[in-house]
DNA sequence: AAATGACCCAACCGCGTGTGG
DNA sequence: GCCACACGCGGTTGGGTCATT
């Protein structure tokens, strides 16, 4: 374990005013663990106080929510994992909390972390802002087609129909992956919700903020990223895409590039020299 | 084997929001 | 309405690990 190692090196700690920083130490969240399975979890400074931890509260429930909860999923995101990503990132933005919310056992800090050192580095990479039309158009036309086929082959080989399918909390806001701004029905680049940049390419349109647009609110409960269109994958994969100066590797769409455990984003790009 | 750079992620920080007095 | 406090969120950073030269 990662942390593990980190615990091993305690030159790093400081403290300051009475209260400790960095790395957490084995005993530390052993306190933490045992504190909450006695008294729960919530009103973080008095817990940190009455624990004996001396971490502010703040560090204990970071701690507590990313790392020694129970039900946090450590390890690599799945492909099915990082579809809603994708899928939900191009609806909300950076509401990774809210992101979090519809992936069981994943935190909003990790989110962001794959956000940052995988979606943004291919962003980097064909020097695209990862916030831009652009960007979306990238991941919609060949990012998607991929994850998607990946999430296929992943059904049937080690994934039952019900992992694939990720039931949403029905008291909140819910997204709408079938709906008109999703960004895998935009692959089919046939809805009238599209718009056309300088380029002439047609975009999904997105609203610019979301949150507001009765849009993505949707009157059913089940996010199911098997239903979404897969026949379309090879049209798309066909198609002419001379706007940007790179091409996606024919190795990653051969059988070998299959993992179970994880998806390499490195793997879709083959930049010209 | 050593040096260097890139990558990854746990943890921190600042700020906004909610709540109770 | 105002204030203080607690909590949560998103952005950023520090440093350990891995890969490359």
């Amino acid at each position: 374990m990662r942390a593990a190692k980190k615990m091993d090196t305690s030159c790093n700690e400081k403290e300051l005013d009475g209260l400790r920083r960095g790395p957490w130490t084995l005993d530390e969240d052993n306190l933490l663990i045992h504190y909450i399975n006695c008294h729960g979890e919530g009103r973080w400074n008095s817990l940190a106080k009455c624990s004996g931890l001396k971490r502010t509260g703040k560090s204990c429930r970071l701690r507590w929510l990313n790392y020694l909860k129970p039900d946090v999923k450590h390890g690599n995101l799945t492909p099915q994992e990082q579809l809603l990503i994708l899928e939900l990132h191009s609806k909300w933005g950076n509401r990774w909390s809210k992101i979090a919310q519809h992936l069981p056992g994943r935190t909003d800090n990790e989110i962001k972390n794959y956000w940052r050192t995988k979606v943004q580095k291919q962003a980097r990479h064909l020097k695209i802002d990862s916030n831009s039309k652009r960007f979306v158009e990238v991941i919609r036309q060949f990012w998607l087609p991929r994850l998607l086929e990946k999430v296929e082959h992943s059904s049937t080989s080690s994934f039952s129909t019900s992992t694939s399918t990720m039931e949403v909390d029905q008291n909140n806001s819910i997204p709408q992956p079938r709906g008109k701004e999703s960004l895998t029905e935009n692959m089919n680049s046939s809805s009238s919700n599209c718009s056309s940049d300088s380029t002439g390419i047609m975009l999904p349109y997105f609203p610019e903020n979301p949150l507001k647009s009765d849009n993505f609110f949707v009157d059913n409960n089940t996010f199911d990223v098997m239903s979404f269109n897969h026949s379309n994958t090879q049209d798309l994969r066909s198609t002419d895409m001379p706007i940007l100066d790179f091409q996606l590797t024919d190795d990653w769409m051969s059988n070998g590039l299959v993992d179970d455990t994880f998806w390499s984003t490195d793997e879709l790009w083959q930049f010209r020299k």
